[in-house]
Parts: C-alpha cells; structure tokens; sequence
RNA sequence: UCCCGAAUAGCUCAGUCGGUUAGAGCAUCUGACUGUUAAUCAGAGGGUCGCUGGUUCGAGCCCAGCUUCGGGAGCCA
C-alpha cells in the first residue's frame, strides 16, 4: 500500500515512522517559517496536521511555488515522519519531508472555503458538499446504517430478495409513477381510439418504476419464510416537504407466519438494533452532529429548543420501549387533549378520519414523548391487502366502531410515519372481495393472489424509510440533506 | 398542488420615506506577526440588486407576471 488512511493513522499512531497520506486540504495555517495544513482523506472526520517548513524541495523543505497550490480543496500527497505534536489540539501530526499536488483548487472559483455554509448553498453544490464535516459525517453514517440492516437480517435468518425495479403498472395504487418507456415521446404509436399503443412499446405493456417491493416480496416470503427487499423505490409526487423524495430507499421485510404482535415486536427491535450499531460504530460523527446541533439550537428562542441532544435522543429511544396502542384509543387521547378541546387542530378528530401529522405529532412529542405504533386503523383508509380484525372496533367505554385491518405505523418525533406495515390479508375470498371494493381489477394481479390459491399462510410485513431513519439517526432537518443526490420534484441535476 | 416567506459581492445578510458614487461580516488576494488550530492585525479587489414588464422626473425599494429557493400543509416511507 501506497499510502494510509488518515483514520488507520490516528488510531494506531506509529510516531517514528515515515508515512504518506492523501486527501483534501481543509485549512492551510501560514507562520514566517512553518506552514500548517490540516488534510482530510474522508475515511474519518479527524483531520490530519502536516508541518512544513519553507525552503527548496532538495532539502525537504515546502518551495514556495508548491506551497500556493496548498489551497482550500487541493488534492495532495504528503510525505513524512509522524511525530508527536508540540502544539495542542492533535497528538501527533507529519513532519513534511516531501509532497505531490495532484489536483489544485483555484480558491477564487472553488465554492466550498473555510467557513460555514448554509445547507441550502451546499444542496446547490451537491457534488462538492460530500467534501464538508457535515456531509461526509452524514454519508458515512448512512453507510453504518445500511450495512447494519443487512447485518441485522443476515443474522435473523432473513434472505435478501430483489425485487423488480420495473414494474407492470396495472395495480398497487399507490400514488403517481414514472413510466418506464422506449416509445417516442413525440410521436408515439397511436390505436384506433387515439390512445398510446403500448403494445407496441418495449415490455409490449405499460411499465413504470417500482413504488413498493412489498407485492413481489410476499411472493418470496411464502417460500422463503423471512425475507427483505433494500432497494431504490419511486414516486412521481409533487411533494415538496423535508420529509419526501422522488426517489429514496426503502426497506420492506416480509415474513410468513408472523402475525401484527410479531410484526410490531420486530419493527422495534429491528430499528433499535441499527441505531445501536450506528451508535457503536459512528462515534466521530455522530459526536460532531451532535455539537453542531447543540451550536444550531443556541440561536433558537428557548421554548423551540429540544431538551434532549442528537445522542440523548438516541440513547432514549433504544433504551424504552415504544408505546403501542391502537387507532381506536389513539383517537380516544386526541379528542379529550387540549388543542382539541381548545380547538387547536386544524384538523377534527373523530374515529374514521385519517391522521393528519398535527394529530401524529401530538401523540409522539406532546402525550407520550416517545415512539408510538398505532396500530388496528379503520379498514376504508388503509390498503387493500391489509388482514381484517375479526371484529370491530371497541373502545374502553364499550362503544363500538366500524371494521379495522391489522395495520401498524410507527410513528417517530420529529420525522412522523418512519415505518408502515400491517399483517397481510391471506384468505382469498375476503382479499378479492375487498380489491373489488376498491376497482382493483383481481384478474390484473392474478400471481398476486396464486399465493392465496395456493398454499396460503398468515404473514405480515412493513416498509421503512431508509432515509427517514437516517434523518432521524443524524438529527437533520430536511430528507434532501441525507442522500447523496436527491431527487424532488424540479432536483435532478446530480 | 395549496398557504406563507425569500431572492442584493464567492457565502451569510443589512439597505431608513422612492432621491447623488449600494454597505457589513466571513471568504479571497497582498503585507505584517506568530507552533498555528475556521489563527490574529492592517489594507485591497470584488455588484446586470433573480427575470420580464409597468408606475414615476427618478426604482434595490412600489405594482403585475414568471422563475428558483426555503418553511408549513396535502400525498406518503
């Protein structure tokens, strides 16, 4: 190996011996005779100090026409002997004996210089801004998630399935998708009645992108048993939120024989084991977005600060268990709370309506403080495939309600709905029926139901929100600022 | 898509009642100083005030439309 990491560096610190690294110089610190650049290479937050003195190459020393292309973003190699530091703030830092600029960055035209930057500039810059402590950090902890999940189900006997990315767009229904097309978009093959012909398009049918594994990853459950999808997913929204994207990760475990209890004690445990594994093995970073948080609510008035700090939070919600309860008694809570009685919601509360992220938000960071799983929402707001309770809702006043579904969302402050599953629907009659109630043509997702024809089981699932959990795991505010390159409606320059 | 707000130097922003040559901090460059920590001090350069049109003797400022961005809502993960 040519060269080491700066994170290999610090951590094992071999004073004495002669060392390369490479990377970006961050900052370039200039006395009459030592210069001081502090390099970062990405594989660490920490940057690396290299001291060099002013002189010719011959003797070692730093030339004065390399050391003005030692500049904010320039790319080098450093040469030299790792030795205690006299100065404080870094134990050890390189004696620089020799150094290659492989790449300058002209200080008037590069964007990224030492100072803070908005996130909205950096979202403008966004194939420059992995380069900055906030993004790399966030990177490299979406990096730890991710591999935590697959960790996590490798280890529970899960089998990863890939599910099709295209898709045939006849059913689902869930929301607007992109068409997946080789027609032309000027002049399309027209039938008879003037429509598209897509029988003459390149799958002989309307395709489109995936908006969920979840179909097609039933299919593998009742073969496999336990499996999970982690993969690109695509919605053709017009959502404009901090809390969307046009394309993101989503996370879609589905096990036969599970039931909602089993689902809900898996959602829990599967995200608590990944904040965990981020926890243990993100400290650098997550330290830093922690103190940048902290710096970021000083200037907030005091009742919009947050009591709890990024790692206070994650501590506490991997160490309490998540409130469940049902929709049922949620809607028992947010009728007889406060805002409702003081008729603070925009929104009214009454069993049958669906909730709205002001009700969400009451219940996870007003009444309980925690995660909450509501689960057993009222059938006629929920998807189609959902299994229905045996019977209908019942409050602790005896009174009763309509028809429910063993659905179950997990609902998590500061970001809503981060998880949304159900126990599926796997008797045949009641599924078809209900596809008939909705104008979902059964014939259309006829391998859909084979599964239910055919050897049918009790199962249950859920998506996660890749995204969604990294957003809440670095504290950010806004889902644009934890994918590399985001995609929003209007965004698709990166 | 709807509601609210914003667009002025590379970045973050100020710009009074519509009035002469549009300002600050940071960044950059130059110099000084110093084993420095986003160094410090002094100086310099840097502007099509988002775009189009309108009102006016005169528009960064007022009006209309458009574009983009931000926050909230809806849709959802």
């Amino acid at each position: 190996m040519s060269y080491q990491s700066i994170q290999q560096l610090l951590k094992t610190s071999p004073v004495g011996t002669t060392v390369t690294v490479k990377g970006w110089v961050r900052t370039k610190r200039e006395s009459k005779n030592a210069t001081f650049i502090a390099l970062n290479d990405g594989s660490t937050i920490n940057t690396i100090q290299a001291v060099a003195e002013r002189g010719p190459a011959e003797a070692g020393l730093l030339p004065e026409e390399t050391l003005k292309l030692i500049t904010t973003g320039a790319c080098v190699a450093i040469t030299g002997q790792l030795v205690e530091s006299q100065g404080a703030g870094q134990s050890v830092e390189i004696k620089l004996e020799s150094v290659h600029i492989y790449g300058p960055a002209d200080p008037d035209k590069y964007p990224l210089q030492p100072k803070r930057h908005s996130l909205e500039f950096l979202r403008e810059i966004a194939h420059l801004r992995p380069r900055t402590n906030t993004f790399s950090a966030i990177l490299r902890i979406r990096h730890a998630l991710a591999f935590a999940v697959h960790k996590y189900f490798n280890d529970n006997g899960f089998y990863y399935l890939h599910t099709p990315i295209i898709t045939a767009s006849d059913a689902e229904g869930a929301g607007e998708m992109f068409r997946v097309t080789t027609l032309s978009a000027t002049k399309p093959p027209l039938t008879e009645e003037g429509k598209v012909d897509y029988s003459q398009d390149f799958f002989g049918r309307e395709t489109n992108l995936t908006v969920s594994g979840q179909l097609e990853g039933e299919l593998g459950a009742l073969a496999l048993g336990k499996v999970y999808t982690f993969g690109p997913t695509f919605r053709a929204e017009n959502s404009n939120t901090t809390r969307h994207l046009a394309e993101f990760w989503m996370i879609e475990p589905e096990m036969a024989f599970y039931e909602l209890e089993d689902n809900m004690n898996l959602a829990e445990d599967f995200v608590k084991t990944v904040i965990r594994y981020a926890l243990q093995h993100c400290e650098d970073d997550l330290t830093f977005l922690d103190n940048r948080l902290k710096e970021e609510e000083k200037s907030k008035k005091k009742e919009e600060q947050s009591d709890l700090s990024l790692l206070e939070k994650l501590q506490f919600v991997i160490s309490n268990e998540f409130v469940r309860l049902t929709y049922t008694d949620a809607i028992d809570i947010l009728a007889n709370s406060k805002p409702a009685k003081k008729k603070q919601f925009q929104y009214e509360v009454s069993w049958g309506v669906d909730l709205q992220s002001e009700h969400e938000r009451y219940l996870v960071e007003k009444h309980f403080k925690k995660p909450v799983i509501l689960t057993n929402y009222p059938r006629d707001i929920k998807a189609f495939y959902m299994k229905q309770d045996d019977a209908p809702a019942t409050n602790e006043r005896g009174e009763t309600f309509g028809q429910t579904v063993r659905a179950m969302d997990v609902l998590f402050p500061g970001i809503g709905e981060i998880i949304g599953g159900s126990q599926r629907e796997d008797d045949l009659d009641k599924l078809t029926t209900r596809m008939q109630e909705v104008g979902i043509d059964p014939e259309a997702l006829w391998w859909y139901l084979d599964t239910r024809r055919f050897g049918s089981a009790p199962h249950a699932g859920f998506g996660l929100g890749f995204e969604r959990l990294v957003l809440f795991v670095t504290g950010m505010g806004n889902i644009r600022d934890v994918i590399p390159f985001p995609r929003a409606p209007k965004q698709a320059e990166f």
